[in-house]
DNA sequence: CTGGATCCTAAAAGATACTG
DNA sequence: CAGTATCTTTTAGGATCCAG
């Protein structure tokens, strides 16, 4: 064997560290299925979020390329958020998760009894 | 379109609870590739993790079904955990996440630069 | 050897009010 | 509309000591 593994840790790490935050994965799926949305629309489409909270995770997002972030001056202002073409390469992941998830959601209820 | 999407949300999330956790996803590469680790050798391949981190994060792992704990009951006390045959249902997760982190990383330094 | 029990800190998240 | 600024709460994680 090698020492390969803390490298590898690390790898798997990048990825979870992206991910994870308590909204991101239901900002992301949001915005898979519909491509720029404004601030307000998501804010609506996730309720119990706080605007400070869904500022902090889009701009994490943001920072990792995996959203984009669009600008219209306007008044009122308008804020358009879309995945990137690099944050579109997390959507097999997403959907394996997506797919993982369900199953064990059934499975947890049925374990319950 | 539907109401399904926060339904969806928390399919996705349910994954994610199960694999965050600082440490999680490290403990489960390990068990992938080495069926049958004790506490301390664990521990040894986790250089920065602390006992009660460890003991913690297993716990909520086997709470989960995703790792087993089998109890020798000699003298010293002997722990061994193993992956589940549910745990893993989680392999091509991780690896998706491993292969894509890798590439996450590469591309970080590139944008460095 | 495998942890349990305590205490502590840092970071994430939430509540709320305000603004160009 | 799309945030920022403060403040408080919660939670994860870490340090340390003790024990069957």
């Amino acid at each position: 064997m090698d020492r390969s593994t803390s490298a590898d840790e690390c790898l798997v790490s990048s990825t979870l560290d992206i991910i994870s935050g308590k909204w991101k994965m239901v900002i992301l799926f949001h915005l898979m299925s519909e491509p720029n949305l404004r601030f307000t629309e998501l804010m609506r489409r996730i309720p119990g979020i706080t605007q400070r909270v869904l500022t902090k995770q889009l701009r994490e997002l943001e920072q990792d390329d995996i959203i984009a972030r669009t600008i219209y001056p306007e008044i009122p202002p308008r804020v358009e958020y879309a995945m990137t073409e690099y944050g579109q390469t997390l959507r097999p992941i997403l959907e394996m998760m997506h797919h993982w998830g369900a199953n064990h959601l059934h499975r947890s209820r049925a374990r319950m009894e």
